[in-house]
DNA sequence: GAAATCTTGACTAATTTAGTTGGGAAAGTA
DNA sequence: TACTTTCCCAACTAAATTAGTCAAGATTTC
C-alpha cells in the first residue's frame, strides 16, 4: 500500500464523476479543467482504473467516462489500488528467507500495517466521500444566505473554517 | 500524510531499536546490517529522527542510537511524519482560493482523509507491533518446539539462511 | 466525411527516493 | 596524546517514480 500524490488525483478525480453522476458521460477534458490536472496524465490513470472497470467509457461526440459501479459501491482503497500497481514492499516477496529471520519479521509487519490501511480505505465509498462534503457544502451555503450551486465557482470566503 | 517505502525504513528501524531495548545504544551499522538499509541511508533518516527527539544519540565507542521515549509513547504516525517532512498535498496551501471552489473541496477533502489515517497510525505505538509479532513469534515457537526467546539475537548472525 | 472523444505508446522533465562519498566532531581507551 | 569508534553533516550521484508531452490511431455521432 502506497498513499501518494497519485492516488490522490485518482481519487479527486473519480469523486469529480461521482459528483457529475446523472449527467451523462464526462469527458476528461472537463476533469482536467475542474481539478487542474493534466489531460494526458487523467488519461493514463483512466487506462488502469478502465482496466479495473472502476469506470466505463464511451467514445465519440457526447463520449466520456462514467463510473463503473454506483458511488457506494467504489472504495478508496480501490481506486487508489488501481492506479499503483506494484504493492510488493517486501524484497524477499514472501519467500521468508532474506538475510535472517528477523527481517523478515519487519517484511510481514508493514505488511499486515498497510492491509490494515488498505482495509480502512476500503471501508470509505465514494459516497461517504460526498455525503461528507455535501453536508458541509448545504451548512455553510445557508449559513451565508446563499443563492444557487453555481456561487461555488467564485466563493473561495475566508470565513475560517 | 504519505505512506512509502521511505516511512517503511524509518519504522523499522525504530522497531530494531525497540526490539534491542535495554542493550544500551545501537549502532547504526548493527541496524544497518540486520534491517538490510544503507548505512548512510539510516543516517539521514535518524538525523531527522534526532530532530523529532524520536531517538536519542551517543557518540563515540559504545556509542549508537536509544529510543527517545518508551516504546509505547513512539507512534508510527510520529515516525512517517518525522522522514517525510512535507505534508502539504494541496496546491493553494489552505487558501481556499485555486481555481473554483469545488477544487478546494477535494483538497480539504483529500486532507481529512489524510488526517484520518494519520490518527489512525497514531494509535498504533511499537509497543503494539513488537506485542503482536512477539505473540506471533511465540505462537511459531511453541509450535515447532522450539526454544527460548534469546533465540531472537541469535539469528540475525549467519546462522540463519 | 468531419469532428469529438477515447485509446495507446513512446518520449521527456521534474521530483523523490536511495545510496555514496568524504569530511568532520565528540567520546572513550590505551 | 594518539587512536578508534561512533555520530554528524553536506554535497553529490543514481535509480525510480511522478507528472506531463506528443503523436498516432480507433470509435462514435452528426
Amino acid at each position: 500500500m502506497k498513499l501518494t500524490t497519485k492516488g490522490r488525483y485518482a481519487v479527486t478525480a473519480m469523486l469529480d464523476l461521482a459528483i457529475h453522476y446523472g449527467e451523462g458521460p464526462i469527458t476528461l477534458a472537463d476533469i482536467a479543467q475542474r481539478q487542474g490536472i493534466s489531460l494526458s496524465y487523467l488519461e493514463q490513470l483512466f487506462s488502469r482504473l478502465r482496466k479495473q472497470a472502476l469506470v466505463s467509457s464511451v467514445r465519440g461526440p457526447g463520449g466520456g467516462y462514467s463510473l463503473g459501479k454506483e458511488a457506494r459501491e467504489i472504495f478508496i482503497g480501490e481506486v487508489i489500488a488501481a492506479v499503483d500497481e506494484n504493492m510488493d514492499t517486501t524484497k524477499c516477496h514472501g519467500a521468508h528467507n532474506c538475510q535472517n529471520n528477523e527481517r523478515c519479521l519487519t517484511h510481514d509487519l508493514w505488511s499486515d500495517l498497510s492491509d490494515q490501511i488498505y482495509t480502512y480505505l476500503n471501508n470509505i465509498s465514494l459516497q461517504d466521500l460526498m455525503d461528507r462534503k455535501a453536508v458541509r457544502e448545504v451548512a455553510e451555503r445557508q449559513e451565508h444566505g446563499e443563492v444557487d450551486a453555481s456561487v461555488l465557482d467564485q466563493v473561495s470566503s475566508p470565513a475560517g473554517v
